[in-house]
DNA sequence: CGGCGTTTTGAGAGAGCTCAACATCGGTGG
DNA sequence: CCACCGATGTTGAGCTCTCTCAAAACGCCG
């Protein structure tokens, strides 16, 4: 969910770019909400620090996605952000998003709509995770990503093993055993899914 | 995040109860959408079904929860909502929920920053499935839900093992071992935390 | 061609799961 | 009041599966 798709074109128009060098703070839990921040490049880290002073990691936000959006109804912010890697992230005040949803009606539908798809999006990926066989995990990404019976594949290998929470290694391992099985074919950049597997 | 903290009351009011038998249907894929659910009590779990005729999980709802938010600015359902268990639901009808977000901003408003507070939730859980150790794990929830130097549990420890996704044993197991090990001290329903870890 | 990251395969170990037995607690009914 | 019953809580033992560490083939780009 590109932020073009539904944050509107005066808003982008006004957006504040900066660039992190690694370990840097983007915000700190208690401090002012400026607005909601777009990833651009490397990866941002949400944390916070529990009272024996160890950093309790919330989320990694890597390019292209979104953190803080619940920042426009809050005046502080509730965890720090912190780069993992050198990063560039673009700034979406805070005022010019509200200013925008309340003189656009449409707009703030959008946003809300976006946000309800994404809670959708999330909570498939909790229940990915509570399947704990390697090969039962790559089938119900494989399901749910196909398109008609082909799978299109984003990046590399090793990022969709990051996404589902395997090591590259397992997944290498069972993307063959499914290729030996017949149940997938391989092409660079794509899997073909062949038949459904007995029960 | 209950209903009642987000919905307004003349929503709520003109809500339809109603009850299901465990594998019962509330809604298939590409009917028309009728508005959201708020789950009452027992089970409902949302899926697709694969080509090969399997049932593919996208997400099993439990008493307290909602489902089908997105619907609200989609014309048909992307998914099927099944009764797991015997159930009892409420619908809270798409033209009314509308209605009151177009009569009442601060409503809509509301709404908005339910969800987004969600996404922040549901990125937490999926960064605590990304530990692989049930001890760290274990520590991860309890560094985010203590209140203070307590964790006040809700429900039994089952529950807590699954949302944790561990099995009930491996939590028993951990909770003991962090008990002998002076990290935690357990009362009934309550978890008290006493001191921070060496690394 | 040389270097770097991805992809692949191998071997070993550790951690959580499975199966199983038993304890504990609350509620129910005789 | 007590026996019974089901669900929760607890501990033990073995096994499977993934992770970890290692090494090598492959592909891409300068």
């Amino acid at each position: 969910m590109p932020v073009k798709d539904w944050l509107p074109a005066a808003v982008r128009a006004v957006a504040v770019s900066g660039k992190l060098k690694s370990g840097e703070t983007l915000f700190r839990l208690g401090g002012k909400t400026e607005g909601l921040y777009e990833v651009v490049a490397g990866r941002i880290r949400l944390s916070r620090t529990d009272r024996s002073g160890h950093e309790v990691i919330l989320y990694v936000a890597a390019a292209g996605e979104t953190i803080a959006e619940a920042s426009l109804y809050s005046s502080t912010y509730h965890c720090d952000a912190i780069a993992s890697t050198d990063a560039q992230v673009r700034l979406y005040p805070k005022h010019a998003v509200l200013a925008a949803f309340e003189k656009d009606a449409k707009a703030a539908q959008a946003f809300t709509a976006m946000l309800a798809r994404q809670v959708m999006n999330l909570r498939t990926r909790i229940e990915q995770r509570n399947i704990r066989s390697a090969r039962e995990r790559v089938r119900h990404f494989l399901s749910l990503s196909a398109d008609g019976r082909t799978v299109t594949l984003t990046g590399t290998l090793k990022d969709l093993a990051a996404e589902l929470g395997l090591t590259h290694e397992a997944l290498y391992r069972t993307l063959a055993a499914l290729e030996r099985a017949g149940e997938i074919r391989r092409g660079r950049g794509k899997i073909v899914l062949l038949r459904a597997r007995s029960l």
